[in-house]
DNA sequence: ATGGTTGAGAATCAA
């Protein structure tokens, strides 16, 4: 099975390059970050058409909005902290916002994470991160068991380690990389998470984000803040691992963020995202 | 080789 993460910012923009990227990669289930649509607004049918079912958690406004496609089942689905669909969000309460959405698909539990943007160091955005993600940790550890098969796909917006980033001094004002919030990741981890990405690739330098601004594609400017988490059960059973880099190339507009990519069990579609290229243009 | 954006939604705000 194929499992993929990615945020597309905004799902009606995305449409054509993931339309490309379905049979690029012919993922089995795909986990999306803001979508940036209401649950009435989201392409049921066009998924459905290509083979997939989808399931969305969204909001008004054009912020935040998650969802799981898959083509191997869709069961048992619960969005935000364990309520059905349509999950309500109060606008006056961030802590209720989309980005939260769980499924069981082809019996493996999956879940499509969308962190909060912490913005700057010190923040109240920074704070509501930080809030956000211990609430996030304890729904798991509440409901979630670590000897059970689950994988966390997501907009994790924290670069795991400093390998994970061009320049740890040099972003954002230290959010992302800032040592209250890899504490929390760890913490999360520490409960019975493994990098599913780490777990085929120990190479530095491998991004899924990288800002529209400045060329900071073509300069290498990224960072890796989208994660597939795996519990061990999952995590043995992984046998392939990318990021999918050419998707944040060229035409129609791409995501500022690229695909990443598990096969458990067996590998699925070969492709290749010409990292060997990229590095050697930022060695030259 | 290039090079200071993109998306939503109606003015900026968020990322």
């Amino acid at each position: 099975m194929r499992i993929a993460t990615w945020n597309v910012n905004s799902l009606s923009a995305r449409l054509g390059k993931i339309w490309w990227w379905l049979d690029r990669a012919r993922p089995d289930v795909l986990l999306l970050q803001e979508t940036k649509l209401a649950d009435d607004a989201a392409p049921y049918e066009a998924f459905e058409e290509r083979g997939y079912t989808l399931a969305h958690h969204g909001q008004q406004g054009g912020r935040n909005g998650v969802a799981i496609a898959s083509k191997v089942g869709l069961e048992a689905v619960s969005a935000h902290f364990n309520q059905p669909l349509p999950a309500p969000v109060d606008p006056d309460d961030p802590m209720t916002e989309a980005r939260l959405i769980a499924a069981t698909c082809g019996g493996n539990r999956v879940v499509s994470v969308y962190v909060p943007n912490g913005r700057v160091l010190d923040s109240t955005h920074y704070q509501r991160k930080l809030d956000w993600f211990e609430r996030f940790t304890a729904w798991v550890a509440d409901h979630h068991d670590p000897r059970e098969p689950l994988i966390i796909g997501g907009d994790f917006n924290i670069a795991p380690a400093d390998e994970d980033v061009w320049d740890a001094q040099a972003n954002h004002g230290g959010t992302h990389v800032s040592p209250r919030e890899r504490d929390a990741l760890a913490a999360l981890m520490a409960w019975g998470f493994i990098d599913g990405y780490r777990l085929k690739h120990s190479e530095p330098g491998r991004y899924s984000w990288w800002d529209y601004r400045a060329g900071a594609f073509h300069k290498g400017w990224g960072m890796r803040i989208d994660l597939l988490l795996v519990t061990r059960p999952i995590a043995n059973r992984v046998v392939w691992a990318e990021i999918d880099r050419e998707a944040r190339k060229g035409k129609p507009i791409p995501s500022d963020h690229a695909p990443v990519v598990i096969d458990v069990d067996e590998p699925g579609a070969p492709f290749d995202a010409r990292w060997a290229r990229a590095d050697a243009k930022r060695r030259a």
